[in-house]
DNA sequence: CGAGTTATTGACTCCCCTCAAATGATGTGG
DNA sequence: CCACATCATTTGAGGGGAGTCAATAACTCG
């Protein structure tokens, strides 16, 4: 089901994956120009300067594990760039991408020994890895930041009883159109430059992703982005990009009503 | 889609749904019977007095509303007795319940200033009310309550992913066989005696809420589970409780082998 | 016991899945 | 720069699992 370089986010030092020397790392955090969008607001210039040293950066290329199902939990990860998949896969390789993490998005919280679920790069991906003793040192130390942690599980927690609705009760048509508004609202939230996002959703995954994303089959997924387009609701943008044409209409259909 | 006699956990005080007066209640999470099993464990003794006056106890009987979807995001609740319902809805009435809260379970944490889903009673519910601005007192006061919220939201989060994975890509059949096997495991962590429990799986939830859970309609359900008591999986029981005859067959079943 | 609610069972339909083939994109080496 | 292999996407034809509609049966509780 899955395809890709094997990578890991493990691999030993040396790789071209690790990160560039101590002395520069320091001010990493302080530098880090999605700060402002994650976790790491919450710290003031001493918390960042410990966030650096409590950390280390990777660059990970499409396709690369970051954590794998039933593995030991050792880390924690922080998401400065691109797109990361969440999943959690049935013994005969159904698969179900419970969430998309792009940047300013944490992944591999968990109170368990091990991972309930598997992690991989979407497309080039930026992020910060902290060891699980590091993180908790660091929520002891800084209450702001695990009170922020805690609201940004909590957000998760919506997102994913909103997923759930999405799940159980959607049909083909309104995923489709509820996964495209929120790549759009995703880009607007990364985008650098915010008009030239505008409406525009960022697309970076393939359809067997969108389509373990939402319960469909890369066929459905296919015909009914086919039907937006044919609809006029939606145009093809170059770099895996996808302009809404019509957000209003959009809107409805994720939402349920009949219009088209 | 729902129904039942329209309480609300919010009545003004002197209804039959409130509280124990004050000198008794000092005490009420010291004598607390479900308490190890709740957020409340993390608390020293001088640290329950401080949950007990932080909060209130609430007594609800079935098919009473907790919070209400979009209404303001007011309290924290902590169930101790009962079973509560979790849901998300769209505007044409179509309803999924996002999971059951039965007794140690906690709901109402919210980032937003409103909630993102209702809640329900299920049948007799006891809870602990806590309004926002105690929660964030008792938040703060106390490190190890924070730390182990935190760990409850992320099983929470676990949970959801692993609901999601049911959503998008388990059958009818396999929807099922995980619901009984999961209140079988809720019954034994809630169950007062061990062994009466053996094998029984508390089902209180009508066939309409066990659709709206499993992405189902209500047909399918009645029919999957009849088509297990034929097969000799289950049987019924007194109370609303379903003895499981094969948990290992069940077990198979739900996570996708062709077991039968 | 009887009224209302909840659950079961049956007959039929349809949305999405499966299987299959064609088309389009991407990259590599000659 | 093109030929070709590989992979991803699109489109079509047909089938099946779960939904819809409808009737009956089994609870629940005055």
């Amino acid at each position: 089901m899955t395809s890709s370089p094997q990578t890991s986010a493990f691999a030993h030092p040396g790789g071209a994956a690790y990160a560039p020397k101590a002395d520069v790392d320091v001010m990493r955090c302080l530098v880090c120009d999605i700060r402002n969008r994650s976790l790491c607001n919450s710290m003031d210039e001493e918390g960042l300067a410990a966030l650096a040293h409590s950390s280390r950066q990777l660059l990970l290329p499409p396709g690369t594990t970051i954590v794998e199902e039933g593995e030991p939990a050792l880390a924690f990860f922080n998401v400065t760039r691109g797109t990361v998949k969440l999943f959690k896969s049935l013994p005969d390789g159904r698969r179900q991408i419970t969430g998309f993490a792009d940047a300013g998005q944490f992944l591999g919280l968990s109170t368990a020994q091990t991972y309930s679920f598997g992690a991989e790069t979407v497309d080039n991906v930026r992020l910060c890895r902290f060891l699980r003793p590091q993180l908790e040192t660091l929520l002891s130390d800084y209450p702001t930041f695990e009170r922020r942690l805690l609201a940004a599980v909590t957000d998760k927690l919506a997102e994913a009883q909103e997923q759930m609705l999405l799940l159980g009760r959607k049909t083909a048509r309104e995923k489709v159109a509820t996964f495209l508004l929120d790549r759009m609202k995703a880009f607007h939230q990364t985008a650098n430059r915010r008009q030239e996002a505008e409406n525009l959703a960022s697309v970076p995954m393939t359809r067997v992703d969108i389509a373990d994303y939402l319960g469909l089959t890369i066929e459905t997924v296919s015909r009914t982005i086919s039907a937006f387009r044919r609809s006029l609701l939606i145009a093809s943008a170059e770099n895996h990009r996808i302009r809404i044409l019509s957000v209003a209409t959009l809107l409805n259909i994720a939402s349920g009503q009949k219009a088209d």
